[in-house]
DNA sequence: GGGCAGGCATCGA
DNA sequence: TCGATGCCTGCC
């Protein structure tokens, strides 16, 4: 990974398999947006970082310390997905979607807002989950600092569990307010520990996540994956169905044919089943 | 205006 | 064990 700092930014060598807005619009993030200069804003892991591509360069405007401890690890920049997109073009349509997926990169976010996300995620449009994130993170997150400009950092379980369903109406969350308390309880309560979780076994972690109330095996996966780094989740919502069915025969496919890339593969399956031709 | 959206829990067979 | 149904809300 090739960088210099330039002031107060981080200018990268843009990788071959870099692609800001499929990145953050491939459904795997809520709380990045991109802004009428061109740049994309977002709050992660307790930072707030501004990046924009220009031409083969993306510019981070973080200090280096940061970009290494903080972000080059979110971004995933320590593996090669052109050799990813490589090993799972198994086939003529796992090889378009990575093709047409080209860009995305699975990124490392903190394992309770994953958690949380993707269960105000069920039954729901992307729009309404950013919108009910972000209330949930200005009503109860802390403030953060950042160019002269206010963000809210996503409230810890602890900031969550003590509430009542009543403090949470205005996020107009529906039945999924009861299920982010109760997480956020158990946790708390130290029933529930996500950092031990990073240390078991993929399978092992999903079915922890399933003895959650609102916790089915899709929103389970999505946690695993996109929160606890477990890269082998395969998360199978209604557009990988629709993409397994057309493609391979549903009884006998097995995203272990995709080994340790199999998240991957679910996200170039993904968006390009929702965003590609067929 | 009612069907539906990137599920889940519950209930009945 | 499996299929049907209700669930909050908001946007077509």
């Amino acid at each position: 990974m090739n960088y210099r700092v330039e002031g107060s930014s981080v200018i990268m060598e843009r990788p071959e398999d870099f692609d800001a807005e499929k990145i953050f619009e491939c459904g795997q993030c809520f709380r990045w947006n991109l802004q009428e200069d061109g740049y994309w804003t977002g709050v992660a892991l307790g930072h707030v970082l501004k990046l924009r591509e220009e031409g083969d360069t993306v510019r981070f405007l973080c200090s280096d310390d940061d970009f290494l401890k903080v972000w080059m690890p979110y971004f995933d920049l320590g593996r090669d997905y052109t050799a990813v997109r490589a090993r799972i073009s198994i086939d003529p349509f796992t090889a378009k979607a990575a093709e047409f997926g080209k860009g995305i990169r699975i990124l490392q976010q903190d394992a309770w807002e994953t958690l949380c996300s993707f269960i105000v995620s069920q039954c729901n449009n992307i729009k309404r989950i950013k919108g009910i994130v972000e209330r949930l993170c200005v009503l109860f997150g802390d403030q953060i600092a950042y160019h002269g400009e206010v963000h809210y950092l996503f409230p810890p379980p602890e900031r969550l569990a003590h509430l009542e369903e009543k403090d949470l109406e205005s996020l107009r969350a529906g039945y999924r307010t009861g299920y982010i308390l109760n997480a956020a309880r158990e946790i708390v309560q130290g029933r529930l520990s996500l950092d031990i979780l990073k240390n078991v076994t993929t399978d092992k972690a999903i079915e922890a996540l399933t003895e959650l109330r609102g916790v089915g095996i899709k929103v389970a996966n999505c946690a695993v994956l996109f929160g606890l780094g477990k890269i082998d989740a395969f998360p199978v919502d209604v557009w990988v169905r629709r993409a397994i069915e057309r493609h391979y025969d549903a009884e006998t496919f097995d995203s272990t044919v995709f080994g340790e890339d199999a998240g991957i593969a679910q996200q170039y399956i993904f968006y390009y089943i929702r965003n590609g031709q067929d």
